[in-house]
Parts: C-alpha cells; structure tokens; sequence
RNA sequence: GCCCUCGUAGCUCAGCCGGAUAGAGCAACGGAUUUCUAAUCCGUAGGCCACAGGUUCGAAUCCUGUCGAGGGUACCA
C-alpha cells in the first residue's frame, strides 16, 4: 500500500524534476486523525534540498497526483505536510487477501532461496538455565522465525563446549558430593559447582551403582553432562524451542580447524609470537588491542575456536549467520569478525545482535546470578510460575538494548494482568463471535466498513506484512510484539462500541470478514512470537 | 582510565536512521455489564524525555560535554 503511494509520489517527482536518487521517501500513518490516513514529508525534505517553499512543492506535488483513483483527496497542511486520504476500496480489498491467505499471510519472499544460521543460547552444560539465558533463548528463536517467514531457509544451532576446566571442575563437583554420599572422605574443588542438582546427579549414580565409582575417573563428568543437556533440552522443549543442530566446539580442535586460522593468520603477518603465547595482531587491521589466541600453556583462548567456527559458518555455504550473544561478548566479536574478513571471508554475513542483561530484583535487591555458586533462579522455575506465552512475550516486548529489571515476585504478581493475555482475549473474542455466526460469508460488501475506526485497523492490519520484512532487517522483533498490543487494542474499543452481528445482515457480513481479518493477523503475529492463540479463555 | 549500552509518568517500559498535541501497562481515583466473553471499555490525575550546550524551519530522537546505572577491558568464557 505504501509502496504504491511512494512508486506514484515518485513519478511525480520525477516529472516534476525534483527526483533525486538518494532521496528518501517515507510515507507514516499520522497519529492524528485529522491528518488523514497516510502522510508524507518529501516537500519539507526537498525544500533544503531545491532552496524551495516546501509548500509551494507540496502544491506542485499535488497538483500531479490530484488525478489518481488511488486517493480520495489530498491535503496540504501545516509547514508542508502531504496528507492523503485515500479511496476506501483501495483499502478494503486488503481484507479479502488476508482472508484468502490465512495462515500465509504476512509470508513474503524477501529472503527467497538464502540459507540462514541463527546460533542462540549456546550456553555450556554446567548447570539449569537460567532466567538470564531466557532472553538470548527467545530472541534467538523469534528471528528465526521471522527470517522463516520472509521465506529463508533457517537452521538454529546451539554451540558449546563440553571440555575445558569449567567442565573438568563440574565433573570434580559431582565426585565430591558422590563420595559425600557414600561417606568418604572428600574435598570439594576451588570453585566448585554448589548448585542442587548437582546433588542429583551424585544420588542418582548413588542408587545406581552404589560405591562402585569411587575410583572411577570419567563418569562423573560424562554423567553430568549427559543429564545437565537433557535438562536444558526439557526447558528449551518447554518453551517451544528447539534446535536443528548441536556443534561441539571440540570438533574445531579434532578438524585442526583451529590451527588453520592461525597459519592462515600467519601467513598475512597477522599472527605473531610473545611471551610465550601466541597473539593476534589487531592493532594492525584497526582493532584497538592485540589479543592472546594461544596461550602460553598451549592452550587457546576463547576467541580463536570462535573464529573458526565463524569461518566454519561462512565455509557451509550459510548466506547469513546471525549471533545472539548477551552484552558480556561485546568485547569479543568485532576481532572474530575482523579476522573473517581478513581470511577472505565475505564477513557482511555475520549479523551479531547483542542483548543487554536482565536485572533480577527480589523484595527490591539485584541477584547477582552465578551459575557456580547456584545463586540462580532457573528458567524451569519462570515456567512454572508463569507458563511459556507469558515467558516468552516477557522476553520478547522490550528493546534488545533495554536493561531490563525482572522482579520475580511482580512477574507472577501481574501474570494474570499480563499483555499478552490481553492479545489473546482479542483473539478469543473474535474466534467466539465468528463461532455463534451462522451466516454465509459470501456477497459481502466491504464498502459498508466506513467508520473511522474501521478504516483506521484496516491500516493497521495492512501494517502487519511490512513488520514482518522490516523486523528481518532490523532485527528487532519487539515491535511485532508491541503492534500486536496495538491492534488488540484497537479491537478491543472497537468491540465495545459496535455488534459485529447485528440485524443488518448485510453491515453484519462485512463486518465478519472484518473480525475475521483481525484475527487471522492477531493469529499470524503470535505464531512468529511462538506463542498460542486460543479459542477460548 | 578507555570502549559499548542505557537514563522518558510513582513503578516497568514503548517511541529514537529528526516531523504535527511524547504513549502503553501497572499502581491511584471516578464511571460503564437486560448485549457477540468485564481477562473489556470510558474518564480523571500524573512529564523540564537525567543535566548543560550545539546542529536547523523543526530535537525525546543527531553531535559534544557532565552526572548516574549495567556490561567489557589485552593469557577465564
């Protein structure tokens, strides 16, 4: 619909040579009313521009599109504005797409044929999650997808690393609350896991084998994962979320794939050797610090099996590989996308979308969250209390880049007075109306749909198809959620002030195919935030 | 110290690639139900958009500085 105005807008330019190619023209929905249904600022931005009155422009803009079937009028108001209002059958013939779409609509095909790889959560198998991953773990899942419905080809994966000293010192856990059990003599490692579960696993091996483990090296680390996966998995399941592919980061030492890069790295004199550790040499391509990839004890730093695995992503032929990372890996990323580029990769593939951390309060006091030392509240627990489609709204409604402040006592507090609840009563209120409706929907006449609020949701529910496009490209799914707010509401004081079904069997039909189209929108946007839309509540 | 993000109503937050009168929910107060679901609607109250400068026709939005919060910071991930 926009894109129409803004094709005629720009032939009028054209003709009227006030084009220029770097222009951008944007067309909004005024807030107010009384500034019709569509407006545009072109005229003010080309006033600096041409050195020009910006209402004389808007007069000559006028003047051209003054003919087109596509507007019912066309006003010139305060310091230039262009406000449109537009035929209202222009408008109406939106509703019979959404309606013989269904559940396709809002689909497009801007991502056609590209694959994409969304990595998210990635968190290591050392414990539960917890409520700080639900953020990256929801984000993660709705970009994927959106990017699905702008028609990608979407793989999600999860990356973690099963070895190293976390997961040694896990495994060191679980034999000390083993041997705790069996009343030997233990000692609890420096910076042990003091988490529950971790008692858990050590009883359940307990019941098993009873004191049959006491020398035995490897079981209690291979039991602890195998369980602590399972867990994180179950959670995951619980809010819808699961994975195409698991990737070890032990794989890019067993490939060499680790050593690759840094030969690759050597070899352009990006590499070099001091203190006995190996470095990258960041300064030299614009980055503010050299940064260790070895270290002096042989082993690498988190950054270079991060690198090749990034090189892995592009090498697997991805046309966008997409990293939800928390704000602790600010830091990190920009060097692994610079030493992409620097091994030839076409690094523009690499999208990083960082989130800020939740905050959680409890009784007003921040809870420092710490997988070790068990001061956690788990994501389980957050589902419990409040169910999947309030978690993952929760998570959903606010700006990546909001830190968020997460009191657990008012979340469950206000579950019942939740938004999203709100949304889902919209839906169950259109889906009970249209369920008591006996009439044939067929003959209708869309005109009747001349009230203002009607055309105002109508317009709003246009909005829906290039949400689901802009959001792929900004990356910023909470203004799908925040929209479906909006449109709730609209609906909502529409349904107080009017009957759908009403004695007027013709005003009744247009307005079912109306409600309808609400829902079907409503239905849609709930299903990319993977969330349920039920018949009744 | 330096880098990133943030600061909007009593609280939690939208709005931020400049646009017309700054919004929502919660909390407070007052109203609406013979009606397709009151998990709803209508109204009242609540604001120096942290502060100070700058850019211009126009700034919550862009730039600079100050203050405050969170994160990172060269061999932990």
């Amino acid at each position: 619909m926009k894109d129409l105005i803004i094709n005629q807008l720009k032939e009028s330019l054209v003709e009227l040579d006030y084009y220029d190619t770097d222009l951008q023209i944007s067309i909004s929905t005024p807030k107010n009313k009384e500034f019709g249904d569509l407006s545009s600022n072109v005229a003010l931005l080309l006033s600096k521009r041409l050195n020009k009155n910006p209402l004389e422009i808007a007069g000559d803009i006028k003047n051209k599109l003054d003919g087109s079937d596509l507007f019912k009028d066309i006003n010139i108001a305060g310091p230039g504005f262009l406000n449109f209002n537009l035929n209202p059958d222009s408008i109406t013939n939106e509703l019979k797409e959404i309606i013989n779409l269904n559940d396709e609509y809002g689909k497009n095909n801007t991502l056609k044929d590209q694959k994409v790889l969304v990595e998210f959560v990635s968190a290591n198998p050392t414990g539960p999650l917890t409520v700080g991953h639900g953020r990256g773990a929801i984000l993660g899942d709705t970009l994927s997808n959106i990017f699905q419905w702008n028609g990608a080809n979407v793989d999600r994966e999860y990356y973690y690393n099963n070895a190293g000293r976390q997961m040694r010192v896990l495994g060191e856990s679980v034999r000390a609350r083993y041997l705790e059990i069996q009343k030997e003599n233990y000692e609890f490692p420096e910076g042990g896991y003091e988490g529950e579960y971790i008692y858990d696993i050590a009883n359940d091996l307990s019941k098993e084998f009873g004191n049959t483990l006491i020398d035995n090296d490897t079981i209690f680390k291979e039991t602890a994962e195998k369980s602590i996966f399972k867990n994180i998995t179950n959670t995951l399941d619980r809010i819808h979320i699961s994975f195409d592919s698991f990737f070890n980061e032990n794989t890019l030492y067993e490939n060499k794939d680790i050593y690759t890069v840094i030969d690759q790295l050597r070899e352009k004199g990006l590499v070099y050797d001091k203190d006995n550790a190996t470095w990258f040499h960041g300064t030299k391509v614009g980055r503010e610090n050299d940064r260790v990839l070895i270290k002096s004890t042989g082993e690498p730093t988190y950054r270079l099996p991060d690198m090749a695995y990034h090189v892995k992503k592009i090498e697997r032929g991805y046309d966008l590989c997409v990293d939800i990372f928390g704000a602790d890996h600010m830091d990190a990323y920009p060097d692994v996308i610079e030493v992409v580029k620097q091994l030839g990769h076409d690094a523009s593939k690499i999208k990083v979308v960082i989130h800020q951390f939740i905050s959680i309060l409890n009784q007003g006091k921040q809870v420092k969250m710490s997988t070790r030392k068990a001061t956690f509240i788990t994501l389980d627990e957050l589902i419990d209390e409040v169910g999947s489609d309030v978690v993952r709204y929760f998570f959903i409604m606010r700006g990546v880049n909001s830190h968020l402040n997460f009191d657990l006592e008012i979340a469950k507090e206000k579950s019942e007075k939740n938004p999203i609840f709100y949304i889902q009563y919209a839906y169950a209120r259109i889906m009970t109306i249209l369920s008591k409706n006996d009439l044939a929907i067929e003959n209708y006449n869309l005109s009747l749909l001349n009230q203002e609020d009607e055309i105002k949701l109508i317009y709003k529910l246009i909005e829906f198809k290039e949400l689901v496009v802009k959001i792929s490209k900004d990356m910023e799914p909470q203004i799908l959620a925040t929209y479906l707010l909006e449109l709730a509401s609209m609906f909502h004081k529409y349904y107080a002030k009017n009957r759908v079904i009403s004695d007027n069997e013709e005003l009744s039909k247009s307005r079912l195919v109306f409600i309808q189209s609400i829902s079907i929108v409503i239905k849609n946007g709930l299903k990319i935030l993977g969330i349920s839309a039920p018949k009744k509540m």
